[in-house]
DNA sequence: CTTGACCTTCCAATCATTGGAACTCCTATC
DNA sequence: GATAGGAGTTCCAATGATTGGAAGGTCAAG
């Protein structure tokens, strides 16, 4: 199987592939006498992990730990755990920061007319974050020194 | 004023501030004799606009654009909603698509004992996505396309 | 033998930010 | 006035993951 084939049964394009093999995340693929690379059904096994992986949001670097974790008959599925926790932790964390984002601009948005004139809180906000609050005059979002 | 105080008071590290103005976000600073950039407090309130504005998760290309409608005194508030609505579909989508991920992921973390022994729900999705899901066939996380 | 699809490598761009090197300048102290 | 240091200047490079293109070699079919 050749990368074109390989990028086809796995979901990863032949171009990330061979940056995946560059970085040393997946195996140097053996290749033909004329240089072309080629790839088994398992090497094609650990490239549609690798995707699985990606789309669940680790980074590469979580990635090569959990291949060698998933190619290591003792491993513990204690540290398979810890690694996926961890992302689960960051990720709550990004999502609560984009929750508290998106929550302001649309109260802020739903402040603004939206119409022909210039008057507007979500400007206002930029300007001087926090006075142009819909909540409360003053005890807000006190955060700065 | 000079960069390292007009970065005190904005927020904006000294090197982002040179940064910005190559790429033409704000205005060139004005120089002394000796080449040294020179800040208004005008500067640092444009400063203090666009650092607001990343903290909200604005694109650079996005800030641009609101600071121009800022500056300008003809502009109409329903542009300014408009990108700030836009913004806040696109932070919803991909709060979606992290709450898909963290979901999924707690789930497989569930189901894994987290111990010394080798058995592990979370590879086994990674080999084969879905298989080893917990509640029932169709619970992927789909999110493109 | 030519065409076209596919492979190869290398270099560059993305987005926003940070880091370093090499150099100049300002301020303060001796 | 010499000198030390901190802070300014420019330019180049790296980050993370991916995509794009250029320039050239290879394979299969017609």
């Amino acid at each position: 199987m050749n990368i074109g084939q390989a990028a086809k049964a796995s979901g990863i394009n032949a171009k990330l592939i061979r940056y995946y093999e560059s970085i040393g995340l997946i195996p140097e693929a053996d290749r033909t006498a004329s240089g072309y690379r080629v790839y088994t059904t398992e090497d094609v096994n650990i490239l549609r992990f690798v995707k699985r992986a990606r789309t669940l949001g680790f980074s590469i670097e979580r990635i090569e730990q959990l291949v060698g974790l998933w190619r290591d008959r003792n491993r513990s599925s204690a540290e398979v755990k810890a690694i996926a926790l961890k992302h689960v932790t960051e990720l709550e964390t990004k999502i609560a920061e984009m929750r508290a984002i998106s929550d302001t601009l649309q109260e802020l948005a739903d402040a603004c007319h939206g119409d022909h004139r210039p008057n507007c809180p979500i400007l206002r906000d930029l300007e001087n974050p926090g006075a142009a609050c819909v909540k409360g005059p003053s005890h807000s979002t006190e955060v700065a020194a």
